[in-house]
DNA sequence: CGCCTTTGACCGGCGC
DNA sequence: GCGCCGGTCAAAGGCG
């Protein structure tokens, strides 16, 4: 890692919150992935009023250490963004969040040569055919960069445009809820979403995204209601993230409850239709769409002291 | 018939 | 080496 993005992630206040979580006495639903830090939390004035969630959600360009691994320009704005490194008000950091085409479309193409590569030996050993171990070494599996974010809803699986098959299941250790894997269902598109539900809070779902779609949402092409709504920058030629892209008018909120910058986080709640809809009697609410769906949010702000 | 979910088996990484 | 665990495969069945 570069001493740029060593800089970025020594800024973040994510990473400060993750090690000394404890002393705070925060509850962390799911932690760190081996991988991609990810952290969520669920703040204390979240138990105070059930009927709020709080999202933190954020994206590192983090992989596990590998030659085949793409150097990533730091000065770019998307990975200051991505990490979270301040002035997350900013003009809402560009066409999308984290990860804007432009930062990753290089990545992405490499590393879903990889997959592909992987995937395919994998396959050749189970009909009996004989791998090298160099070739195996190889092709051995890249993560992509991933994006994670926990929703206070009924039903696990979001509209958010894309079509989705799911392609296995597995029991959570210590959870009573199992995980569902889902593959976007678009030909030659790698990403994939992880789906479970928070056994620590089981209204909450958490959803994991990863990869970076090679095409428009299917909502787009439809062109549904929401995607009339949607923000210009889904047309624009470049893969879209298998994440939510937020329009560029999007504003973050500068700091969490512990005056501490956060690159995204707010509120959300969800109907049973799974369709995001306005939390009632919250203020400063906010709208703002997915592809493919319309979402309303109210954001993070200061509880009272 | 095509697309999807379900589900048990399998694989690879990792810790002991 | 062994067992655990997360992730994936693929056959079978369901559904519109």
């Amino acid at each position: 890692m570069s001493n740029d993005q060593n800089k970025i992630i020594n800024s973040n206040p994510f990473f400060e919150f993750h090690h000394d979580h404890e002393s705070e006495g925060f509850a962390f639903p799911i932690v760190t992935d081996h991988y991609n830090p990810f952290m969520y939390n669920l703040p204390q004035h979240h138990h105070q009023n059930p009927t709020e969630f709080q999202f933190q959600g954020y994206n590192t360009l983090d992989a596990p250490p590998s030659p085949c691994n793409t150097t990533r320009n730091s000065n770019d704005p998307a990975v200051e963004a991505a990490a979270g490194s301040g002035g997350a008000g900013g003009g809402g950091g560009g066409d999308s969040f984290p990860l804007t085409p432009n930062s990753s479309a290089s990545i992405s193409s490499q590393e879903a040569g990889v997959e592909e590569d992987s995937s395919k030996s994998k396959k050749e050993s189970r009909i009996g055919l004989v791998c090298s171990k160099a070739k195996e070494k190889e092709g051995k599996k890249q993560r992509q960069a991933r994006f994670a974010f926990m929703t206070k809803s009924e039903v696990e699986n979001l509209e958010d445009g894309y079509r989705w098959r799911k392609y296995g299941q597995k029991a959570v250790k210590n959870s009573p809820f199992p995980r569902s894997y889902y593959r976007c269902t678009s030909q030659k598109c790698i990403v994939k979403k992880r789906i479970e539900r928070s056994y620590q809070d089981p209204t909450v779902v958490i959803t994991t995204y990863e990869g970076q779609h090679n095409h428009h949402s299917p909502a787009v092409i439809r062109g549904s209601v929401a995607a009339a709504m949607l923000a210009p920058s889904l047309f624009s030629p470049q893969p879209t993230p298998a994440f939510p892209t937020f329009p560029q008018d999007m504003f973050f909120p500068s700091t969490n409850e512990r005056g501490q910058t956060s690159p995204a986080a707010f509120y959300t709640q969800l109907t049973d239709s799974g369709r995001h809809h306005p939390p009632p009697d919250i203020p400063d609410q906010y709208s703002f769409l997915m592809p493919g769906a319309a979402m309303t949010s109210s954001f993070f702000h200061k509880p009272e002291p």
